[in-house]
DNA sequence: CGGGGACATCGTCCAGGACGAAGGTTTGAC
DNA sequence: GTCAAACCTTCGTCCTGGACGATGTCCCCG
């Protein structure tokens, strides 16, 4: 390895630019040989040296092909093109419903105000509830945060403080409410290996305790076959599972079929997230949550077909 | 790609292997290479399939490795001479301070109680105060919990769940500290891209919430350059980063020297965690937190060269 | 209009060679 | 005897270039 990490960016290391973006080393490689781009220089060793020109760039097309793009036709695009492409792609999603608060969230992070970004947090979700707070609030934050972050109209630290702030407001609302008793649907949430985004689960978690589920959360990056052994030993209802746009599609239909396959009946599988949108045939007996909206219907029609379940 | 994931084992790709274990695909080609081990059977296709029983071992191999130890004189050895040397190894460390809790926490996990595991967390944290908690409960159940995985006493999905338990619990706890006025120390904290190991961080927040510093938590996988513009947007007094055994030592001195060098003097830099014991020199105006209780004592010293620190 | 087959695209894997950095050891000087 | 410098061994990552199989796309046929 090696990388100079934060030598004065002299150049990205392969290593560093998989880690910046998430692309292989194989891959990068491959994209060199096949397409011509990216075309690093090499350093007296004959290492390549990516340039953070030809990173944000990888960054840029990542994030399209996460959004269901080919490489080939948007590897030789100029980072301005890119960002065109990404921005007709999210005029699709509804637009930003509080055009307001976003923008003051952005100036908070903009400001550097982590108090004032953490009061904000704290009061909204106190003001509108836990649920309004996240379908209201935080859902369209995530995206306009994500916007600006890929338009490098937000440092990454100041990303992460937004992440880890949402993080901590949702985790204290969701403290806030006491237990469920006996009888209500239990559910157990995860991710598979690989993906890693926890604020996904987290939000899932908040639309949930408010109606009464029991939410028994793994954390990220449970491997399939403890997901199924964990909802046997928590005796689940409901297994939600979460991906980004990022996670390979075929990884997951096959994890949630062999889920399917080896969980008895009884046990509702969900699969929320980007990716859930990017699936074309929904595999048998899986539950698709294409939008955080989409979890209270789903949870509520869980109760129908097990209307004969032991309430009291 | 293509791992079957959950297709009841019959073998584990290499793709699969490097996401358990943690080495490199370059890395498990050239150990076969040039140990024999691990010596995976093929597919149809040629394409290597690692036995579980070689995961395992290749599993134990890593632990030890992030030990210090090197992989020449370990590869060759069965797993059970692996788990006596973790054993010998872990032995050096301060045997187990609290043998009933650490039993009664297995317990738990065991019999899939999650609602006793919570519950237990809240009132031993209520019980015995915050920073006690961490450092007479949370950590040696880490260092318990751990060892229970290792020797396979612990599934995969119970670790999980009380990782998430606690960071649950400590999160709560925190937060029912008040957010401390002017004048006291911002302590910046975060890890370097690769170190996921959120659980750290907690930790560390959560015994210095209590002595009053200001703590902002970028959560994990910061780059570098960002951790310093971090550090200077957010006006840092102490900039903690965290680093897990598994950490590349050449890496983490890197990222310190150069933080150190581009930050200004005046705002200290702590690395904490496992990786601090492995280090031989102390790099130059770095502050070394070679375990948890050390923490504290660094804090307070902060307070000492600073006194004149002009803060309104 | 919908399903299937052919073609093109694309990502990962394989093999083997090389280099440079880190660790450990021996030598030499004080 | 002790410390430091030089040497040697170990070790991880990077390189090239080839191959295959999975997936997506398009077109033709029913």
């Amino acid at each position: 390895m090696s990388p100079p990490l934060g030598a004065s960016l002299p150049g990205f290391t392969i290593s560093a630019v998989e880690r910046e973006t998430g692309l292989s080393k194989d891959l990068l490689r491959m994209w060199e040989r096949r397409y011509g781009f990216p075309r690093p220089a090499r350093d007296a060793g004959g290492e390549r040296l990516y340039s953070s020109g030809e990173v944000a760039r990888l960054r840029a097309v990542k994030r399209l092909m996460d959004l269901g793009m080919r490489p080939g036709g948007i590897v030789h695009r100029s980072l301005p093109e890119l960002d065109a492409l990404a921005d007709a792609r999210s005029a699709d999603a509804p637009g930003d419903p509080a055009p307001e608060t976003v923008r003051e969230v952005l100036a908070l992070l903009h400001s550097h105000d982590a108090a004032g970004l953490r009061t904000f947090m704290v009061q909204h979700a106190m003001r509108q509830g836990l649920q309004q707070f996240v379908l209201a609030t935080v859902a369209p934050l995530n995206r306009a945060v994500g916007a600006a972050w890929m338009g490098g109209d937000l440092q990454v630290f100041e990303e992460h403080l937004y992440t880890e702030t949402v993080h901590v407001a949702l985790r204290s609302a969701i403290n806030a409410f006491p237990r469920s008793a006996e009888g209500s649907p239990r559910v157990l949430l995860t991710t598979f290996p690989g993906e890693s985004h926890h604020l996904g689960l987290l939000m899932v978690e908040a639309l949930l305790v408010p109606e009464g589920a029991q939410c028994i959360s793994l954390g990220t990056q449970t491997p399939v076959e403890d997901v199924r052994r964990a909802a046997l030993a928590y005796r689940a209802n409901v297994l939600a599972l979460s991906f980004s746009g990022a996670y390979p599609l075929r990884a997951a239909v096959d994890g949630l079929e062999s889920l399917r396959a080896q969980l008895p009946p009884p046990v509702t599988i969900w699969a929320g997230g980007e990716l859930a949108r990017r699936v074309r045939r929904t595999p048998p007996g899986i539950v698709l949550i294409p939008d955080l909206a989409a979890t209270l219907p789903a949870l509520r029609s869980w109760k129908l077909p097990g209307g004969a379940r032991s309430d009291g």
